[in-house]
DNA sequence: CCTGTCTGTGAAGAATCCTTCACCACTTGT
DNA sequence: ACAAGTGGTGAAGGATTCTTCACAGACAGG
């Protein structure tokens, strides 16, 4: 699926410029004049990635930039300046946009820093994924699944007695699941060593015990 | 974990003499010595199989059969019956005991019965989780769970509609997870061939969502 | 001190799960 | 009629996950 990028720069001409230049490489590309038009546009449909020009009359880059980072925090802002200094670069960052180009650019400069923040947010979503993928790897192991549900029974139980109540004789393949179950953080060691629900794991036995029963009358 | 068995017969001897037999083979024997006696056993704890006399004074096998099914539904039962006859035999499965044993029984009797019961349950046991397993393992994949969401947003798509949403190019990807998907229960298809949500589907799903949103502040 | 139990690690192989490819029958539009 | 798109199967190989085995430190009890 494309990505949807929105161009905001008050210079018609550099925006049709850039905009040609973005829908040749295969993107969706939405155009706007002014920081208000953005806000407008950005009120009624998300986008990927959004340039924004700095210096705009009414409400410029620096302005729009942290009511933009509210309204949709996961699109990604690259910041267009006029100039490169070390000042525009710091203040945009700091505002939260991702990147920065300055005019003049060529057309692979636009090009390779876009698809560079395209990429870089999809590493960033994926890795707020892994923790929800754990979860549900860790949840399509019965064993583990009734590991939860046994500390769940008991509050807290050592390595060995957790073995002893599911008739796992080898410690290993139980120490691997407890391993699982540790990195998905839905259990976690007291001091003592005892085995003990974290509070994640404790609202996702929650969740299992209703799915069961949901579908125990068949 | 050894298995827990409750031996059930007036004569002392006998009953001595099973077990004895059942310990020495490893499992985990209480006896009682009336029909009545068992029953306050089994309220205070829960047995894998029962070894129950079918004649006594007072209550007899036949009479506590049927109470302890409901009671106890998933414990095996193994009548003993004096005489092997076809009628005794009948009548025993017919109240709920899942097998029998006939006096006298020879001690490797006796254990093959036992050990093939509990074997017998645990295959049944099993059978009843397969639905369990392949709604978890469903829901492990994040293509998997991607799929469920988006034909939960959009109530029903065609096969490719799907495809395109989710940005997969292999269509026989996609069908490797719609049918799994599909045997799990969890999607089915209306007679346009669209793509639904199941009730157990959509179930699931509200589960999902609620598991992602306690995720999200971190 | 020695022995046994507890709680681990790491590596190798088996078992599953996922992806890809080649192929096919059926519908739809032209 | 024929091309393009749809929805599907089966087999092969790659990738992950699970189990098993060999080993080892810590610690408690005799």
């Amino acid at each position: 699926m494309a990505h949807r990028i929105l161009v905001v720069d008050d210079d018609h001409e550099l925006r049709e410029t850039i905009s040609e230049i973005l829908v040749d490489a295969g993107f969706l590309v939405a155009n706007a004049s002014s920081g208000e038009e953005a806000l407008n546009i950005l009120a009624g449909q998300t986008f990927d990635l959004v340039l924004l020009d700095m210096i705009m009359p009414g409400l410029g880059g620096q302005e729009i930039l942290p009511l933009l980072k509210r309204q949709a925090p996961r699109t990604r802002i690259i910041m267009i300046t006029a100039f490169a200094t070390v000042e525009n670069a710091v203040a945009a960052m700091r505002k939260g946009a991702d990147d920065y180009l300055t005019k003049p650019f060529k057309v692979d400069e636009l090009l390779t820093t876009v698809r560079r923040s395209l990429e870089e947010a999809r590493l960033l979503d994926r890795g707020l994924q892994v923790e929800k993928d754990s979860t549900f790897s860790c949840l399509a192991n019965s064993i583990r699944r009734d590991i939860l549900k046994l500390i769940g029974r008991e509050q807290r139980l050592r390595f060995m007695d957790i073995a002893r109540h599911l008739d796992i004789e080898d410690h290993t393949k139980m120490n691997f699941h407890l391993k699982m179950l540790r990195s998905a953080d839905l259990v976690s060691q007291d001091e003592h060593k005892n085995y003990v629900l974290t509070s994640q794991g404790a609202r996702i036995l929650a969740c299992l015990s209703q799915i069961a029963k949901d579908n125990s009358p068949q």
